[in-house]
RNA sequence: CGGGAAGUGGCUCAACUUGGUAGAGCACUUGGUUUGGGACCAAGUGGUUGCAGGUUCAAAUCCUGUCUUCCCGACCA
């Protein structure tokens, strides 16, 4: 087998193949800026199948979608302190606007909580105005030090869900619901199984209350955090001087959350599903499910190919066909790379019996079946590999779940075979330090369904508080 | 941001040590033959060596700076 564009080995360089992986299934390119790259349409298609699936799902809870500026002055991103101190060192900075200097620098929006609360400071007024349900799909700039396509840009694409509520039970209850929107999505969607949960304060949101996160595992065992839901009580409000007419005609200050997801998605996707031949999609979210390809250049086989296509696009399947010259091992190969769920195969010999053959990229099968039933059986299989790739990830995701009752268990899983760790917890954040110089290994999240694993922390050895995830993470 | 490595057509690399203005394979184009796992033959297109400066009669090659990428740390979605 000759191949153009080798795929580096997965169990040899998980980071090479990763980028090999971004590359030869044509979701980015580098661009001469550092940390920003050109998604590709590859890539963007991917990008735009999450924005659908996400945006129908925020509308059906009621959210709507607005759009505020990239830039903010100085001065408010500043009225929140925790918010500005976990930000600052990562934004830049506008100091000219052609040849004037400006007399207050403007930074490009790494998130838009200031941005959001000044634009409801203006709007709100009673009680009867609540819950605000608001939502951007915008791009953010952070000044990252490592950068990788997807996984950690610079600039990255995202959306960010701000809302603003009556009561603090209200904002908890959507800061909670939001959550199992992502779980929901990673699980059912991106077949992507996660663990969930609150986290330390040591790694909340700058000026959170509380964070609640989805975490997942990548094939090499290294931890996602891939969705967040905060929490802010009315420290915002209270800092942007924002507040309502209650039912008893007084004044108060509403309680807010937000909560974001990014083009890290995409990320999470590769490194959870894919393989040595390439990306490997869920039939859910890839935006071509299925790729006819006629094999010899009779017209019969081509014309056929493309009722095939007629058929499938009628029931709703994404398929189109690739009649391109290229032979046929090549265009098997591209669709692999490409993540192509289903592959349709149809030759002079297929013909002849009036049969196709079915191909199914997340496992080495192919079967020939009858022309008749083209539907019923691609319609099966798109469902069987969308649930396949949970299961093979949930087991997987399992299999690397581990518990430790001290130090020494914890070193040896995480120094020979990373994973989750779930270990006991003091609530100390000199322990989560401590634990952070085992490969930079941090708390992940705090479930909500706690194990009782030990009576003492895995690290002090004093009386445990929670039981925690821990892992070595992106 | 610290420590290390690397930048030569779209990709992988050669020429650099010992300066004399670039070469191969793949990809691409055209024509022909092919088509059930990355086809074959033939003829072509494409770079002045990441960028800027310096040394020199002469720089891909030596020097300085800078940008980008990769790896290891610190930071983060």
């Amino acid at each position: 087998m000759k191949e153009n564009n080798a795929i580096t080995n997965r169990d040899v360089d998980f980071a090479k193949w990763y980028t090999d992986v971004v590359r030869a299934a044509h979701l980015a390119e580098y661009t001469s800026v550092k940390g920003c790259v050109a998604i590709e349409p590859n890539g963007y298609a991917i990008w735009e199948r999450m924005q659908q699936t996400l945006d129908k799902m925020f509308k059906d809870l009621g959210h709507v979608n607005v759009c505020l500026p990239l830039l903010i002055p100085e001065s408010l991103l500043q009225k929140e302190k925790d918010h500005v101190k976990g930000f600052a060192p990562e934004v830049a900075w506008v100091t000219r606007l052609g040849n004037k200097d400006l007399e207050e620098r403007l930074c490009i929006r790494p998130t838009s909580e200031t941005m959001f609360c000044e634009y409801w400071k203006n709007k709100l007024k009673t009680y009867r105005d609540l819950p605000f349900l608001h939502n951007q799909w915008v791009n953010v700039f952070r000044n990252e030090k490592e950068t990788r396509p997807f996984l950690r840009s610079r600039e990255f694409l995202w959306q960010e869900g701000h809302t603003l509520h009556e009561t603090k039970e209200e904002a908890m209850q959507e800061t909670d619901r939001m959550l199992n929107v992502y779980k929901t999505f990673f699980e059912e969607y991106l077949a992507i199984p996660v663990i969930s949960g609150k986290k330390t304060e040591k790694e909340k949101f700058a000026g959170a209350e509380y964070t609640l996160t989805i975490e997942a595992l990548m094939h090499n065992g290294v931890c996602l955090q891939s969705a967040t839901s905060h929490f802010f009580g009315n420290g915002f409000a209270k800092a942007f001087d924002i507040t309502y007419l209650s039912r008893e005609n007084k004044r108060e200050y509403p309680y807010q959350t937000s909560w974001g997801s990014t083009t890290r998605m995409i990320a999470a996707l590769i490194m959870v599903h894919g393989d040595n031949k390439g990306l490997v999609l869920p039939p859910k979210i890839a935006p071509k499910q299925v790729v006819i390809i006629p094999i010899g250049k009779e017209d019969s086989v081509k014309e056929q190919a493309q009722f095939l296509n007629e058929r499938l696009n009628k029931i709703g399947v994404m398929s189109y066909v690739d009649d391109s010259e290229k032979s046929p091992g090549f265009r098997f190969a591209e669709a692999e790379v490409n993540g192509i769920p289903v592959r349709v195969e149809i030759g002079p010999r297929d013909l002849a019996n009036n049969e196709i053959t079915l191909a199914r990229r997340d496992k080495d099968e192919k079967i020939t079946v009858s022309i008749d039933v083209l539907e019923d059986k691609v319609t099966s299989l798109l469902e069987d590999i969308q649930n396949n790739l949970y299961n093979q990830a949930k087991k997987r995701m399992e299999s690397m779940t581990y518990t430790a009752k001290n130090m020494d268990e914890f070193k040896e899983i995480i120094e020979n075979h990373p994973g989750f760790v779930k270990a006991m917890w003091c609530g100390n954040q000199e322990c989560e330090e401590k634990i952070k110089e085992i490969r930079g290994c941090k708390s992940r999240c705090i479930p909500e369904e706690q194990e009782h694993i030990s009576d003492t922390c895995v690290c002090c050895g004093k009386e445990a508080k929670h039981m925690v995830y821990w892992g070595i993470q992106y």
